[in-house]
DNA sequence: CTCTGTAGTAACCAATAGTTACTAGATATC
DNA sequence: GATATCTAGTAACTATTGGTTACTACAGAG
C-alpha cells in the first residue's frame, strides 16, 4: 500500500513536482483569501509574468486546484477561484510556510557559515 | 511582522523555492531515515544524474540542512546525514506528501476532465 | 589485466522559465 | 478624431536551468 516516492514512475511525485512550482503555491495561497481576475492576480505577485501565470493557471485548473470563470463584460473579465480540493493543498502548504518564516534566519547563517568557510579554503 | 509572500524580494519566498526541488525533498525525506552515501543515493532515487544529485546535496549542505563527512577509506566514502533543522523541514513537508497520496486520485480524474472537454471543444 | 567500486567534475545538449511584443474591442483622455 | 488604457491572454524569442554522458584516479576482485 505503501507508495515509493522514491521510484521514477510514482505518481505521488508527478504532485510533489506540481507542489514544487514556484508560483503555484503562491496563486494558490492567494486565491484562497479571495477569487481574483488575471491581471490583479499579476499585480499582486511580483516578478510573474503574462506567460507564467497564464501557464501556471491552466496547470492548475487542469489539476481540480481552482476554477475558471469568464465574465460577459466589455472587455471579458475572468475570474480565478480555489476549488475545495485546492483548499485542502493549501493547508497542507501552510506548516511549510510557516517553517520557513521560522528558519529563515537559521538557514541565511548556515548559507554565509558555508560560503565564508568555502572562501577560507581558496586562500 | 508579517512577511509578504508575494513580494519578489521576500527572503521567505526564497525558502519555498529551495522546498519547491524536485529533488531535494526526496533526498531530505531519504536522509532522514538513515544516513547515506553518495551512490547509494544515486541508486535509490531513480532517475536522478550524478550532477543533480552532486549539486542538490551542496545546495542542502549549505542551508544546513544536511551535513558532509568524508571517511578515509580507500577509495575515500561520503556520508551525508540530515540535521536538526532539516528533520524539522521534513517533518513540514509530510502533510505535504500526506496529501499527494490521499488526492492523487482526485486529481488525476480532474485532468482527465480537462482533457476531455479540450478534446470535446475541438471537435 | 580487465571490471568493479568510490565521489565527484566538465563539457555538452535539451527542456523549461522568463521577456517582450502583439491581438481586439470598448472606454477614457487630450 | 487620434491616442492611451483596460481586459486576458498568445506567439516568438532568449536566458537559464535541468539532465546526459564521459571522464578522473586509485584499489581490490576475478
Amino acid at each position: 500500500m505503501k507508495p515509493n516516492v522514491y521510484a521514477a514512475d510514482c505518481p505521488t511525485r508527478q504532485i510533489l513536482d506540481r507542489v514544487g512550482d514556484k508560483w503555484a503555491v503562491l496563486i494558490l495561497l492567494l486565491l484562497r483569501e479571495d477569487p481574483m481576475r488575471f491581471n490583479q492576480l499579476r499585480r499582486t505577485i511580483e516578478g510573474i509574468s503574462q506567460k507564467m501565470l497564464s501557464q501556471v493557471l491552466k496547470s492548475l485548473e487542469r489539476d481540480g486546484l481552482i476554477t475558471r470563470r469568464a465574465i460577459a463584460t466589455v472587455p471579458v473579465t475572468v475570474e480565478y477561484s480555489i476549488t475545495q480540493l485546492g483548499v485542502t493543498l493549501a493547508a497542507a502548504v501552510d506548516p511549510l510556510r510557516d517553517w520557513a518564516e521560522e528558519n529563515l534566519k537559521d538557514v541565511l547563517a548556515a548559507q554565509r557559515r558555508y560560503d565564508a568557510q568555502l572562501k577560507e579554503e581558496a586562500a
